[in-house]
DNA sequence: ACTGTATATCCGCATAGGCGGATATGTGTC
DNA sequence: GACACATATCCGCCTATGCGGATATACAGT
């Protein structure tokens, strides 16, 4: 019970949901998401730390760089909540506009960045 | 945006919850709800409150009692996401207790009481 | 081992929001 | 309008958690 509200929990904040807005696209450091939020690094890195403890996110470090993708494991509320959020979260003005940011920012990336 | 996180935030707690999974039966008023999740009045109020502003209930008045059920209009995500919450939500341990409070206390309940 | 970079955690501060008793408001009855 | 009852709101208290700069930790390269 504790462990569904904590889910939900996870969903109830704005940067939050651009985080897994931007994830939906697939895997990116920590780094990619400072620079396409424009936040600052320990705002990303403590909001990816309490999407991973909710059970939404899994972490793998390469080298120096952290990566982060969505959780495809999970219970069954998960698992449609997940397929919600994929459905609908695009829709949201900010998501959009992350996205575009995204796509930008992969173009003038540094290939000597992370990844 | 902020819309969608209060949605998901008034999904994040556990008598908030309860009473969702309570109210997927069907319009209970408050006093049902005391009986149910055995909790002060103010304390239900103000979750029904919560729910209720963030867009998840309809509260209606019939004379003294004020009933309230879910609300299935709103938008696309907040339509799959109650969709999500009927599948799911009758599967966790403490909503299915309440389920069967519920059905012991209409049992009881006196007539001369709320509807 | 030293340095630099990436990430995580710590810190102090501010706000949101949980709790439940007390109080205010609304409504029907006499 | 006085009362009883149902519900909403107020209150003080306490915890969770947001923020972002500062600091600690982890790793790669020399």
């Amino acid at each position: 019970m504790q462990n569904t509200a904590k889910l939900f929990k996870a969903l109830s904040e704005d940067v939050r949901l651009r985080i897994l807005g931007l994830l939906l696209q697939g895997e990116l450091c920590v780094c990619d998401l400072m620079a396409v939020l424009d936040l600052p690094q320990s705002t990303i890195s403590r909001h990816l730390s309490y999407l991973a403890n909710a059970g939404w996110l899994a972490g793998e470090r390469r080298g120096v760089w952290m990566y982060y993708r969505l959780r495809d494991q999970g219970g069954n509320l998960q698992q449609d909540l997940l397929a919600v959020l994929g459905k609908h979260l695009r829709e949201l003005p900010a998501v959009a506009q992350d996205h575009a940011r995204l796509e930008q920012y992969l173009k003038i990336k540094k290939p000597s960045a992370c990844g």
